[in-house]
DNA sequence: ACCTGAACACCGTTCAAGT
DNA sequence: ACCTGAACACCGTTCAAGT
């Protein structure tokens, strides 16, 4: 074996933890419930795979539930992106607010475990971090603004923003749930074609005052 | 202490297994569950707490899942019931889907625990007993019915009843799940000022083709 | 400061054995 | 048929000890 250069492609990393082992955590973390699901990640798994003591993750976490609370917080990062992504790329306008719509639930039933660490309840809430709040209401906002937008063009009902958006969030949370859930197969329709239908009554219910 | 009556009142009542074991574990669970969350719900405990083996209930379960499984059943029959006697205590047409709705999210709210087992995905999609299948679709034939009969009246637009009901379910499930989750505090705003919104923002969006 | 290794308390589940 | 008790494999977490 030559050893050509420091060389950093050995087998068992040992030297993982150089400063970014808390990213590496919460990126082996993630990868392995989007492969396996929630229930089945365990830390001791996750340090093994890292070539990494079983216990180490405690020099960046403070727990399981804080290290749930961070991966949960980049997928929060990530729906903000795709939402932004499908607003801006349809234009914005009202087709801006469907492209978000079927974008979320894209989202949801591509990531189902990663989304349900976001939703699940695995949080605690009430001891979430400030971190974990913060990008989840920015993803949030997003939806927010596109609405103040439409109201601003008179495509949307004036009525409080925040509620607005609470509304359209909910019925779309609730597509991308029960289609994470297998509930939506009975009638060989899943969540793509629901999302499809639930964009179009959204528009009426968001329609403005005649 | 009289003890007047052939004592049903001991403390270790080491007699509840005389044939209805399997209904003791389900209620049992499904209270601990509700007093401290299902990932606090352990099979010892509720073997100890009603002052049998740990082990006895394998007699009547499979696993945990399928205790889960018949917990989440019962509180499906429960859901029907309150979704029934909101429509029916409402008049039905308009105001009793409002009235549903608003019972879909108060039974929510009020039983966290319980709706999470419901939907959380801890049943395992899939490999679910035909009984929870059941008793799910029993309950969301509920809101079916309402619609149909509702459209007959010309109430509600006659877009196929099943999408229909699956749109309305998802709304009422998002609101609820956004509830339990916490996610509607920020705005000293809760769950039951949002549905209170959501069923107005509904009947736009149900409203007949004009 | 960061990581390790052994240990602790706890869990779901299995299985031979009792009645 | 139904239940028990001991055992197994596994888990999250703690902590003294190493560098």
């Amino acid at each position: 074996m030559a050893g050509s250069r420091p060389d950093r492609t050995r087998k068992r990393p040992d030297t993982y933890h150089h400063g970014d082992l808390r990213r590496a955590l919460v990126h082996e973390a993630a990868k392995t419930m989007q492969a396996h699901g929630v229930e089945r990640l365990t830390l001791r798994a996750v340090g093994d795979r890292l070539g990494v003591s079983r216990t180490a993750l405690y020099r960046h976490f403070a727990d399981k539930a804080t290290l749930l609370a961070a991966v949960a917080r980049e997928g929060f990062i990530s729906l903000r992106g795709e939402l932004l992504t499908a607003w801006q790329g349809a234009g914005r306008g009202l087709e801006g607010l469907d492209a978000m719509g079927i974008a979320y639930v894209q989202f949801a039933i591509t990531h189902p475990a990663h989304y349900r660490v976001m939703f699940g309840g695995f949080i605690d809430s009430g001891i979430k971090d400030p971190e974990f709040e913060e990008q989840a209401s920015a993803a949030f906002q997003v939806l927010v603004d596109a609405l103040i937008a439409l109201q601003r063009e008179g495509l949307v009902r004036r009525d409080e923003p925040r509620q607005l958006a609470q509304f359209v969030w909910a019925t779309v949370h609730g597509v991308a749930m029960l289609g994470i859930d297998g509930q939506l197969q009975h009638q060989h329709a899943d969540a793509r074609d629901l999302i499809q239908y639930a964009v179009d009554r959204l528009r009426a219910a968001l329609a403005p005052r005649d």
